[in-house]
DNA sequence: TGTACATCAGTGAACGCGCGTTCACTGATGTAC
DNA sequence: TGTACATCAGTGAACGCGCGTTCACTGATGTAC
């Protein structure tokens, strides 16, 4: 039995990693088996020793981030216990709407990059999808200061800004639209759901200094 | 001077309706000419007296949504003087995040249909896409009770719930969830950017009829 | 410890298909007489 | 009013390229002796 075991899952969990970066970055269209094997330093026809198809290897790449930094920043949230509920949201909602998140289109989260990719997708990554941003959903629910349905209802909706706010300024030109659009949209959260003002953000804070 | 400038334009229009219908529906990259030309009633080849490649027909797309229904939408906006102006946006916004809107995929604003394509896609695409959201910013901000800085913010931010919440929605399974994005963004929409109650959408009024 | 062997990850050429684009041709239509 | 003509929108076959996938082969590695 030539070459371990560990080895073959080494080489696999490489190439999961390229593809979560490439695909991350270009959307599932515009990723080709050449490059996702090239970064991974490895060559074409090896692929399939891995994956049965490049749908395959797409569904095991939005999987790893549900399990790999989607789990963390789960974990992340519930942890400090010096942080009111309020304050874990609030923290969640400046991570997801920062200036690096909008910036670093290698490690954002699938949900905004692979938003249109997914209704054409498999089931698997439709359900990957689903279930991601329904852990975070439950995660803003756990953490508002509503209960119920109004704090379910609540949390949905700040998804979609949040989510729905970065493929908007994804899609605008980088000259100020964009910017203007992730800040007030965090901004927004943090008072109209939140009920608190935002921290200064590092935009603005480089626009007071000027 | 055989056909009719007449005729030529009729037909070129025909192709571009069949193109922002298509183009709406499945994205740029799904599409063929053979489809569009197709459903334009003509064949594949007819398409290059009228275009010179697939990413013109695309801007010629875009463009046509600004200047027909997306300039209808903008003219009705500002029409009926009985309506406050908190009513106007309100109104907009229950268009906008309508069950109707969420479902015909052909006829959706293209600021949801595009958002992923527009990065790749060229210069006159993204001017229409910009273009297309100032719009909808202004109108919005025109309407709010706010005034100033306070007004754009919250346009800005209204603006990226209902694109975005619209996107995400899209993005998800259609066995409730979807729906529930929705509603949550259009209920948090009109409460906590409008000050006001939403009527009860139709999706909530049959809920509440079983 | 060293060597022959079997396995299978990895290679890169080749295949096949889809699709954007081109091109030689056709035929419908407006104009000139 | 009718007919020959010129134009060019429209046709559909063909081209060329990219890319997902296959396949015969190679060679690195673990195992058996």
């Amino acid at each position: 039995m030539p070459y371990s075991k560990q080895h073959k899952s080494d080489v696999r969990a490489r190439i999961v990693e390229s593809a979560r970066r490439l695909f991350n970055r270009h959307g599932f269209d515009h990723v080709t088996i050449d490059q996702l094997m090239a970064e991974a330093g490895l060559t074409r026809g090896g692929f399939y020793a891995h994956f049965r198809s490049k749908e395959a290897v797409f569904a095991a790449a939005t999987a790893s981030f549900l399990n790999g930094r989607g789990a963390i920043w789960r974990d992340e949230a519930g942890v400090d216990p010096t942080a009111g509920q309020v304050e874990m949201a609030q923290r969640m909602v400046e991570s997801y709407l920062s200036r690096d998140h909008l910036t670093q289109t290698e490690d954002q989260c699938p949900l905004i990059a692979y938003a249109t990719d997914v209704p054409r997708a498999g089931p698997k990554v439709q359900e990957s999808y689903r279930e991601l941003l329904e852990g975070m959903v439950s995660l803003f629910d756990a953490n508002l200061a509503e209960t119920g349905a109004a704090s379910r209802q609540k949390a949905l909706s700040l998804a979609a800004l949040c989510v729905g706010g970065m493929v908007v300024a994804r899609a605008l030109p980088n000259d100020g639209i964009a910017e203007e659009i992730r800040v007030a949209a965090l901004n927004d959260a943090s008072s109209l759901w939140l009920g608190k003002d935002a921290p200064l953000d590092q935009t603005q804070q480089e626009a007071q200094a000027a």
